[in-house]
DNA sequence: ATGTTGACACCGG
DNA sequence: TCCGGTGCCAACA
């Protein structure tokens, strides 16, 4: 029998499916590849995500966590997101979150 | 098998 | 808005 698609496959091929310039939140990616836990996409990214966009999976409230902070900002913004707050802590989701259908930028 | 950890989400106060 | 507890699920010791 068939492959079972290993979770962390679909993991990383929605992540890979995200246009530039968009965002997905965890639950997002999750949802989308099928899975039930956001928590368990971090855990793909945090072992295997160097090969994916992994900068454009950011947290329901647009923050992301502290140790990639600076990098997937600074990536993010070499895309054309844009930040907000006194130190750009989150990106306006309404304007990035990106529906999994549409293939480009808006 | 059991317990801990983690790049999260949701809800209540 | 911020903080804390709970649910979630795979990896690892």
């Amino acid at each position: 029998m068939p492959e079972r698609a290993d979770f962390a496959e679909r993991v990383l091929a929605a992540v890979e499916a995200i246009p530039a310039g968009r965002v997905m939140t965890y639950g997002d990616v999750a949802e989308y590849a099928g899975i039930r836990s956001p928590r368990s996409v971090g855990q793909v990214l945090a072992a295997d995500g160097g090969t994916v966009p992994w900068h454009r999976v950011l947290r329901h409230d647009g923050s992301m966590a502290p140790h990639i902070r600076d990098e997937q900002r600074a990536r993010l913004r070499a895309e054309g997101v844009r930040f907000h707050g006194q130190r750009s802590e989150r990106v306006d989701l309404t304007a990035y979150r990106w529906d999994g259908v549409s293939t480009s930028a808006e």
